[in-house]
DNA sequence: TATACATGGGTTACATTGTAACTTTTAGGG
DNA sequence: CCCTAAAAGTTACAATGTAACCCATGTATA
């Protein structure tokens, strides 16, 4: 049986979770594999056609509820310059994080970064109280550079 | 006559783009000074209806392509987390921001804060080349803070 | 002047993304 | 078993964004 990753990790996020006290359902377990083993950021609507053909989801407000409860959760990003959903990799808890989202080949990798820190510092600074941050960089990632226009 | 401050700032954003040798149509004048006088973040059919009880305007695309320009000529901001644009009070030339946008009043505020230089640091440093960095904080405003939920 | 061209806007029709409101199901706790 | 709370199903729709095509206007050029 050939390990998987994807599952591996989306395995260890739900674990997560329910060590949290998280209730898991099966539509919450199902749309997280499915979001760990596209690898890249997906459309809500485009996941829900995913999961309908596999019989495993009804219509888009499931989806979106699902969605904004694995976003709150910490283990699903939203990329808000794409409109689209990612898991997070190593997720167990919600954190921030800047993403590096490649216009050419569609990837998206998480960093974390002192800058976030210091986003927060200054907002705090003039009195402002975040409460969530979206950090995101459009651009070329390192292996589309010098590729050719494939 | 009562001195506007959006209008002088939006008439001296045209003139920094003319400068520029930009084209400046009356749309694109109405559509910047509509957003100049909200002083908040606009949705495009929210600005497209105002304009059109002003007959300034006959259809959607029309204010899309202008909202498109304006923010690549760096007059106008989008803010990803609200799809809502909102005029840039000292916008010269094209440029990058934090956002602080305060889901109480909804007001915006722009920050200026190397956090920004430090966040295109670390995504060079990974080989990724980023063309447009989206940097918002959604939370709080000082003047909301202590209010009343009014 | 006539003509070609480029840019911006008008118009129609539609695609995509996201939600409100209500009902039904499901899983636990008493 | 019954009650309850949380999740999912269902319908219908709202909000956001765009493709494609045509027309108007200004400008350069023969």
């Amino acid at each position: 049986m050939p390990h998987c990753q994807a599952c591996d990790r989306s395995e260890s996020a739900t674990e997560a979770l329910v060590a949290r006290g998280a209730r898991l359902t099966e539509l919450r377990r199902d749309v997280l594999a499915e979001l760990h083993h596209a690898q890249k950021p997906v459309g809500a609507y485009d996941l829900f056609e995913r999961l309908k053909s596999d019989g495993k989801a009804s219509a888009p407000p499931a989806v979106y509820r699902v969605l904004d409860f694995l976003v709150e959760q910490g283990l699903v990003h939203k990329l808000q310059s794409l409109s689209a959903y990612a898991a997070c990799p190593n997720a167990v808890t919600p954190h921030e994080a800047f993403f590096l989202i490649c216009r050419k080949c569609g990837s998206v990798a998480e960093r974390e970064t002192s800058a976030l820190a210091h986003l927060t510092a200054a907002a705090e600074k003039s009195g402002f109280a975040p409460e969530h941050l979206v950090v995101e960089a459009t651009g070329i990632c390192a292996a589309c550079q010098g590729q050719p226009t494939a």
